[in-house]
DNA sequence: TGCATATATAAGCAAATCATTATATACTAA
DNA sequence: TTAGTATATAATGATTTGCTTATATATGCA
């Protein structure tokens, strides 16, 4: 079957990472956009530590990854993360947040830097 | 894209819920099998209430069923379920968790009734 | 240099999770 | 009916999780 195989601990670990509707949400979010810190601050309307914390753990396994560019790091999907198919695997079958990005812009709270 | 997507929230709990290696390791073996409470207690060498709490959520969102008999509850996956391909594409990048059953087998505690 | 902004980290707390032990229920067989 | 086996449920406790508040660090700019 597939060739990427993950090992079952591996395997749960990551689930029960994505496993969490926030970070579920900002890994959607990441697979087609790089987003800063304060963008999911107000994207989720939840503290800026939080936000840090759930961006901790994505980037402590390898799923993101960050680039500072001067006062924001920008966050992004890792495609070369190990175990990438099985997060594209569940991102297809996740629907599209786009709509979030689009309500940031209206209110111009969208950082378009770089 | 896909036709089945699921929203967000429901996908969170299907994955948190696959998140944790018990369970995931079930739900794997129940792709291809037909297991009892019993033969989860011999493979996962843990207690039988924690089996069955486990059995318990797994059903309570759908992804597995049971059938009695006689004695014993046999446990086996929900092809119907809702979110099934999700979880199906899920799987598919587990490796196979047959060897955990060939050894019941060989201990001569694998349920083969019916 | 000093202040403002963006982000990370630390500490503390409430809620959720997962195991355990004890008990209840359902079925089988004597 | 009684004893034995399989499973479920309840109650409890330790650990983990995800937030909050407070503080530290890094950068940009006057």
């Amino acid at each position: 079957m597939s060739e990427n195989l993950v090992a079952v601990d591996k395997a749960a670990t990551i689930l029960k990472l994505l496993g969490d509707k926030t970070r579920l949400m900002m890994v959607k979010l990441l697979e087609n956009n790089t987003c800063c810190v304060c963008e999911f601050v107000e994207i989720f309307q939840t503290s800026q530590p939080a936000i840090s914390q759930h961006l901790r753990k994505l980037r402590d396994i390898g799923v993101v990854m960050e680039e500072r560019k001067g006062q924001w790091i920008f966050y992004s999907l890792n495609k070369n993360y190990d175990h990438y198919s099985l997060v594209e695997q569940i991102l297809q079958q996740v629907p599209n947040q786009e709509h979030k990005l689009k309500e940031l812009e209206e209110n111009g709270t969208r950082i378009s830097c770089c």
